[in-house]
DNA sequence: GCGGAGACCCTTTTT
DNA sequence: GGGTCTCCGC
């Protein structure tokens, strides 16, 4: 069989790592490496010059969007379908798995997924239930703290607490939060990795099957895994299995989930003959870009060391760009792609990269001022939305009445007179007799234990569910959730509600119906589950990130953490401000530090041709505003690589003087442009600009030492 | 039981 | 700044 095709397209490193003999095998592959390339060409490889049948390959990764990607790919490289192949993320996979073995894995068949905010209520209600104050016992941190647990695979029952006040609180929620799932059928995102591999471990026959037919592991960033996730790899691979792995130590960022760089490093020593191979050779960016990122990562300790180097040209210098304030920032940066553009260049083409989702507000508003189509990733996202979530309770509880958060969610939604009197009545009879709360429900009524109006609304609700339920036989799924959205009262609900905000719900409903419609179309796969289990799986895996609006070109918002493995002309990375990023919450540990200098690593390693970044020397933020000193980042750059730019007007500071000398504030100012001051901190420099009045004032110094920066006159206490 | 007004809290990243 | 929660009047 001619392999060329599978082969001629790569280099050297990755030719040898896509044909590296039925082994174990660890590429280390850095930005812009070819990672997915050669996952996706050993795959090929394996099926066209093994011989090896698709059906035994597994291949993980950490995200749809990879999976999806990676599918495609090698679909396109074979040039047809990969029936039989087993792609997907962890989670996926270990859903896949509990579906197919719910009885053994201890669930009821009608199981289903709570995403972050479904487990986040739950444990609230845990806290609530045990009578312990939430001020103390603060939800977020405790479904943190067991997340955390999990992803270490452990459970309540395994942690020590002996005479830790703390802990044993925090062990009796954590039961407390696991007895109340097991009765709703209720499985949050890391219970899915833990049961799977308890399934495993427990039924060493079922292990066994899938042993003898994953006998082709690969693995996409590893450096992500976590230690479940690698107890779980380890499990299936046994004793004969060949894992491929790929990863990037310097790409880790998500230690604060539980990722485990060790790792990487273990993993040549837990699995016997494996070949190691180095992808440094960067196909995406320019070498100034290279030469920065290089300088700047090359500041961590306990890397496994990699220097990116290309072929390519030097091109543009890394242009780093001092704003006064956030929104002088973000027009900045909009004036910079509506350039590009005017010069033939597409939007899409242009990514703007920020620390943390609160910053996408001001940039969003530059773009929408001047009429620039954006879209932003991350954020809320469809599936999460209210109303979406709403639609979705209704759905499951018709699926099963057990469903207890669902039940919650909805009984009084729209409002139909139950209240909270009610619903803590029935919580609480439920509670009481280990029974759901729907059938609570029904025995209260039967037993006549709540009031006449309490019971008919009660009964209401009941009547509606099993109407609808019947309604929906027979039907095409999105037929049943379109049934389902408007006999419910939702639409009527919301379209209440008034402004741009009720109709994008009534729009996100709509929108409901036709996910149904194309999921029925092109994802739905035969399997154990029926057509709307599957659905509402699907719609708790992958939170949506079809948006309206997709086929536009427009510039890409996201968060640092989500352009991992995107790539874009030219990047903006907005924010370089101590307190920012880093973030102030990394500060205190050098682990958290490093992990974010990788952060930004992985940012300007997605820009091809040019990267901007930028800083802000005042900034409204959470309401406040804050002064900030550029990122330790930016000083880590060498200068070679970099050209700074200062604000608009501020490069001819003397025609700026000349305007300004007739303001008659300027004249009263306490200083002179051109006049040589001293600042305690920052040393020697040069007055460049001057503007404001009074408590406003702000003064321009081009330092000596650091450059030219913007100080507040009021704290400045500037030296003449 | 319902809905509005105001206090109160947080505030990184996501499958 | 904004989302959530609580309290209060209807």
């Amino acid at each position: 069989m001619d392999v060329s095709y599978i082969i001629d397209p790569l280099n050297d490193e990755q030719r040898q790592a896509v044909c590296a003999p039925a082994s174990n095998v660890l590429v280390l592959a850095g930005a812009g490496s070819g990672k997915t390339r050669v996952l996706v060409h050993r795959i090929a490889w394996l099926m066209q010059a093994d011989n090896i049948s698709a059906y035994s390959i597994l291949a993980v990764t950490f995200t749809n969007k990879a999976a999806a990607e990676m599918r495609g790919r090698i679909e396109r490289l074979l040039g047809m379908p990969s029936k039989g192949l087993w792609v997907g993320t962890f989670h996926g996979i270990a859903h896949r798995l509990l579906r197919a073995h719910w009885k053994e894995a201890e669930l009821p068949q009608s199981f289903q997924i709570m995403d972050s905010e479904d487990q986040h209520r739950a444990i609230k209600r845990v806290i609530r239930e045990m009578g312990l104050d939430d001020k103390r016992w603060v939800p977020r941190e405790v479904q943190w703290w067991i997340n955390a647990r999990k992803d270490e695979g452990l459970r309540s029952h395994n942690i020590e607490h002996r005479n830790d006040n703390y802990l044993q609180h925090m062990v009796e929620i954590y039961r407390e939060y696991e007895a109340m799932c097991q009765r709703n059928g209720a499985l949050d995102f890391a219970e899915l990795l833990l049961r799977a591999y308890d399934l495993w471990v427990k039924r060493p026959d079922i292990l066994q099957h899938y042993q003898a037919r994953f006998q082709n592991i690969l693995v996409d960033e590893f450096q992500d895994t976590n230690t479940i996730q690698y107890a779980w790899i380890k499990l299936l691979a046994g004793q004969t299995a060949n894992v491929f792995v790929v990863g990037d130590d310097d790409q880790s960022i998500y230690g604060w989930r539980g990722a485990q760089v060790e790792n990487i490093y273990r993993f040549s020593k837990d699995y016997q003959n494996t070949s190691q191979f180095r992808l440094e050779q960067n196909y995406r960016s320019t070498g100034n870009i290279l030469g920065a990122a290089n300088a700047l990562i090359a500041n961590n300790t306990d890397r496994m060391g990699k220097e990116l180097w290309t072929e390519g040209s030097e091109g543009e210098l890394i242009e780093i760009y001092s704003a006064f304030n956030e929104m002088e920032e973000a027009r900045y940066i909009v004036d910079k792609i509506i350039a590009w553009n005017e010069q033939g260049g597409l939007r899409s083409e242009n990514a703007i990269l920020y620390r943390s989702n609160a910053q996408s507000r001001v940039l969003e508003e530059a773009l929408m001022q001047t009429g620039t189509p954006y879209r932003i990733y991350g954020g809320l996202r469809f599936f999460e939305r209210q109303e979406i979530k709403d639609a979705l309770a209704y759905l499951r509880l018709i699926a099963n009445r057990a469903d207890d958060a669902s039940f919650e969610r909805i009984v009084n939604l729209p409002t139909r007179g139950i209240g909270n009197k009610t619903v803590d009545l029935v919580r609480s009879y439920a509670r009481a007799n280990d029974v759901s709360m729907w059938q609570a429900c029904i025995d209260l009524i039967a037993n006549g234990d709540v009031t006449a109006r309490a019971a008919s609304a009660l009964q209401f609700f009941i009547d509606l569910i099993n109407t609808m339920q019947q309604g929906i036989e027979n039907m095409e799924l999105y037929e049943q959730i379109e049934h389902v959205i408007h006999h419910s009262g939702l639409i009527t609900h919301y379209e209440k509600e008034k402004g741009e905000k009720g109709r994008n719900r009534i729009e996100n409903l709509e929108e409901l119906v036709n996910a149904g419609r194309s999921f029925e179309q092109d994802d739905w796969e035969e399997s154990e589950m029926d057509m709307m289990s599957a659905f509402l799986a699907h719609a708790s895996l992958e939170a949506g990130e079809g948006q309206a609006s997709e086929g536009e070109d427009s510039v890409q918002l996201m968060t640092l953490h989500s352009a991992k493995g995107l790539e874009f002309k030219q990047v903006f990375m907005a924010g370089m401000e101590e307190g920012l990023f880093p973030h102030s919450r990394s500060a205190d540990e050098s682990g958290r530090l490093e992990e974010e200098r990788r952060l930004c690593y992985v940012g300007m390693t997605r820009a091809m041709e040019k990267l901007v970044m930028t800083h802000a020397e005042k900034r409204r933020l959470y309401g406040e505003e804050t002064y900030a000193r550029p990122s330790r980042f930016l000083s880590e750059i060498p200068e070679e690589f970099v050209q700074h730019v200062r604000m608009q007007g501020t490069a001819t500071p003397l025609t700026a003087q000349s305007q300004y000398s007739s303001n008659p504030v300027a004249e009263a100012a306490p200083v002179q442009l051109g006049q040589r001051v001293y600042h305690e901190k920052f040393g020697e420099g040069v007055v460049l600009n001057y503007e404001g009045e009074g408590r406003h004032a702000r003064v321009q110094v081009n330092f000596d030492d650091i450059g030219s920066k913007w100080l507040m006159m009021e704290y400045a206490n500037l030296i003449v």
